[in-house]
DNA sequence: TGCCAGTTAGACCGACCAGTCTGTATAATC
DNA sequence: GATTATACAGACTGGTCGGTCTAACTGGCA
């Protein structure tokens, strides 16, 4: 038969593994050998694909993971609403935290706080979230802010998106979470142009 | 002589250990050996004082944090200018932050994503955070605002708090993170009766 | 002086850690 | 068919992990 679903070849499969790892049981939470456990590699094809080891691919999971992103809000704001579509994205995120049962959260912000000893990871981490941040505040701007003014909302909004996912987390609720993230877009709608809202 | 500052007792320094283990490397990044070290005290104590091990000192350690930081809040909302505390206190926690070269952050945090796997720990974590939003919120209603409200901005502080921390420590650059809860307060400002900002 | 609970002390243990090593299968090039 | 580069495979290693165990020390009390 024709495979409907190519099975992803052994190096994105060691990627998505590393990248539910950083969501759920954090980088020094998870040994490698629960890893390859995931995506079904033995040991050797790890450091053959990432000769630097764990950290290696910790640091491209991240960068994925961060590139998807951005490509999503990128999208978001070449489109006619979007506030709507970065509350959408946030849902989402709160969404996918329910169905792991409260498990799976950002991985870098896992990243940022578990691996802190790993310069490789937290240099990913870093760039990672400055692209998120510049996308967001290129995005305001374009909608009538001025950019510095777009940069501090865009740093706002970040730094809200993450601190509600890990309070979300631990409470093990997010009815308030989700209103949280919206009254924060409401009070940045409030500023903007009226055609933009 | 007298003692000017006397030495803590065993268990104080186990759980000053652990408080900075969890704010700089995290739950699964520091050994207990490492801990251990620091208090400068053998295996045997930890186990004596804590027979559950490794994750009751944690657990203890992030109460005492969570209890330390609440009692603060609670003089900041006694004082004349609540909002102009809370700065403050982030203003702190961020000058700590810097004074640490961006290595320790909250602990709470830290733990929240980092030890998922240990419940004790767990439950530490979202009683000290459903303390902090409770002495916000009550703090804001005697402010003046509906307690409704102030529930929600109490979470939408928390969020931003926790999440500009973390951003700072990935960026390990602060200004922009200052600025940003800044303007949070600035909103919430806005929102309270005249004769209470 | 003898006793005893509370505490300190660190040698020791099996489990698990990330990472290395040697070897085999596969696929492209000549 | 021979050669070579790429990828897969897993046994193995030294070190570290959290935790256990027994022994020694300490101060209060009789």
């Amino acid at each position: 038969m024709s495979e409907s679903t190519p099975e992803p070849d052994t190096k994105t499969r060691l990627i998505a593994a590393m990248q539910h790892a950083l969501r759920t049981t954090g980088y020094h939470g998870t040994g490698v050998t629960e890893i390859l456990e995931q995506a079904g590699a033995p040991k050797g094809v790890l450091y053959h694909h990432f000769p630097q080891g764990k950290a290696a691919l910790a640091a491209a999971a991240i960068s994925h993971t961060a590139a998807r992103m951005n490509k999503e809000m990128l999208l978001i704001f070449q489109s006619a609403a979007p506030l709507r579509g970065l509350e959408a994205l946030l849902q989402h995120s709160i969404q996918s935290l329910i169905n792991s049962d409260f498990k799976a959260g950002c991985p870098l912000a896992s990243a940022t706080l578990d691996a802190t000893t790993e310069p490789v990871l937290q240099l990913a981490v870093k760039q990672g979230f400055e692209s998120w941040q510049i996308t967001i505040a290129d995005g305001l701007t374009a909608m009538g802010l001025t950019s510095a003014r777009a940069s501090l909302l865009a740093s706002l909004l970040l730094a809200t998106y993450e601190g509600a996912l890990l309070l979300a987390r631990a409470h093990q609720e997010p009815e308030l979470i989700e209103h949280t993230a919206s009254a924060l877009l409401d009070f940045i709608r409030a500023e903007l142009p009226a055609q933009a809202r």
